[in-house]
DNA sequence: TTCCTGGGAA
DNA sequence: TTCCCGGGAA
């Protein structure tokens, strides 16, 4: 209902260094080549249920719990809108949080059925698209992005625990600054790309994994060279 | 034991 | 600011 929070605060966007974040995507690319996140046969309503499932949760076990909606038939707004809680709990338990995310789930559905689908919500301006999912129960900026992005197709970038972490090692940020400061200062410098902002973030993910862990793993590391971070051998 | 493509409530 | 939610895999 509440309309604020438009989204374009452009006055609080981090000044982030455009060229050293396109070397970085360069060699991320070069070293982990293209990670395929959310492929096009993944419909749009899918991915939606994907994000809110992924939350804290290992993709792996995100993919059980959607293969047990898709062979219930539940993969579908109106049959999540109206399944029973306890039910929809036990068809999503292996992405854990169950109950917690049942909720979430739940009132995703609802909105997404009452607010008129896919076509409905799909012809709203990003910054008013990004509002209304933030409204939703359980629908933090992380996740509204994932859909945004991966969804919706809007050029926002998404930014997470990894993207912080990256940017700290690199010198680039502190890490505590706000989360839409950071996203738009991504924005900011890489202009809107809707295919680079699928691959970065996918690719963030997939470098955090494999080196840039809380223990960093520096031998190896495709940024060694751009890294101020970097531990010698 | 830690960690995983967070967000809400206290 | 802290705490809670949770199964599955490494």
């Amino acid at each position: 209902m509440v309309a604020r929070r438009a989204g374009a605060e452009r006055g609080v966007a981090l000044r982030l260094p455009a060229r050293r974040l396109r070397a970085v995507y360069r060699r991320l690319l070069a070293a982990y080549g293209p990670q395929g996140w959310w492929p096009a046969d993944d419909g749009p309503f899918e991915v939606m249920v994907g994000a809110v499932l992924t939350q804290n949760t290992a993709w792996s076990n995100v993919e059980r719990a959607i293969a047990n909606l898709r062979a219930a038939g539940a993969l579908d707004a109106e049959v999540l809108a109206r399944a029973p809680r306890e039910r929809l709990a036990r068809w999503i338990r292996p992405a854990g949080y169950f109950n917690v995310k049942a909720r979430r789930l739940q009132a995703f559905c609802r909105f997404y059925v009452a607010a008129g689908g896919l076509r409905a919500l799909d012809a709203l301006p990003t910054p008013a698209l990004r509002a209304r999912l933030l409204d939703v129960h359980g629908i933090g900026p992380e996740t509204a992005d994932d859909m945004l992005l991966y969804a919706f197709g809007r050029p926002v970038f998404v930014v997470d625990a990894y993207t912080r972490r990256l940017l700290v090692r690199l010198g680039i940020a502190s890490g505590d600054e706000p989360y839409d400061a950071i996203r738009l200062g991504f924005e900011r410098a890489l202009g809107p790309d809707v295919p680079l902002y699928n691959e970065y973030h996918a690719l963030v993910v997939a470098h955090a994994k494999a080196h840039c862990r809380v223990r960093p793993r520096c031998a190896g590391c495709p940024l060694r060279r751009l890294c101020p971070s970097a531990k010698s051998p």
